[in-house]
DNA sequence: ATATAATACTACGTAAGCCGATATATCGAC
DNA sequence: GTCGATATATCGGCTTACGTAGTATTATAT
């Protein structure tokens, strides 16, 4: 059978990349924004849900304590940062396979 | 609005690149299973399905003539070429604010 | 001759992703 | 004291992608 089940979405990419500081829902939508330039803009349906999915699949957690505040706030797992590392290498292969491509076509 | 549509699958986009040379469906099957070092792996279904999206969106386009053959080429036009390019831009995009936040995280 | 590989294509189902709407609550500024 | 920003969360629906299974034809190998 055809396996391709390793792409994550620029959507959980980023928010695996913004949780290696810990960081609540509200900071993730903000800083996702930011260091993607402003192209990557979530709105809350998308961010919860991808939250809720990454959590199940024990790519970040919430922490612990932090009873104080309203803020929740999650942290990316040594099983994400893993994921996150994979997924490097996908893309490092594809940019690598796309420019080999082109470097041709110019000739 | 957010609108984050402009991320390729990895599907179309080796689709795409298989077509800088012209090339019939089953060829493309056989070359993105050998660019992705066997990692992606199309039925018909995807590769069909993908064909025709893309053909629809003016990314790739049936050759002219070849009616000696049953084999039916297409390649890629001068807009899935911009698609290509932006796409990798993207993807290094992605890379390089990887590895920033990877490399703050070892230190 | 016949089986197998090459080649093209469709129909259908399922899962995933993303988004908008909505609800609720608190904080700070003016 | 009110309004905009901060903050969390759910629901329901839309769209897309992908895969499986199947159909069909022709070329090639044995």
């Amino acid at each position: 059978m055809p396996e391709n089940k390793n792409a994550l979405t620029e959507v959980v990419f980023y928010i695996l990349l913004s949780l290696y500081s810990p960081l609540h829902g509200y900071g993730i939508m903000q800083n996702v924004k930011e260091i993607s330039g402003g192209r990557v803009d979530l709105g809350p349906g998308t961010l919860y849900g991808a939250i809720n999915t990454t959590v199940s699949k024990g790519w970040i957690q919430p922490m612990e304590g932090e009873k104080n505040s309203r803020k929740k706030e999650y942290q990316i797992t040594d099983t994400g940062k893993l994921i996150v590392q994979n997924e490097i290498s996908r893309l490092e292969e594809l940019v690598s396979n796309g420019k080999k491509i082109l470097g041709e076509d110019k000739r």
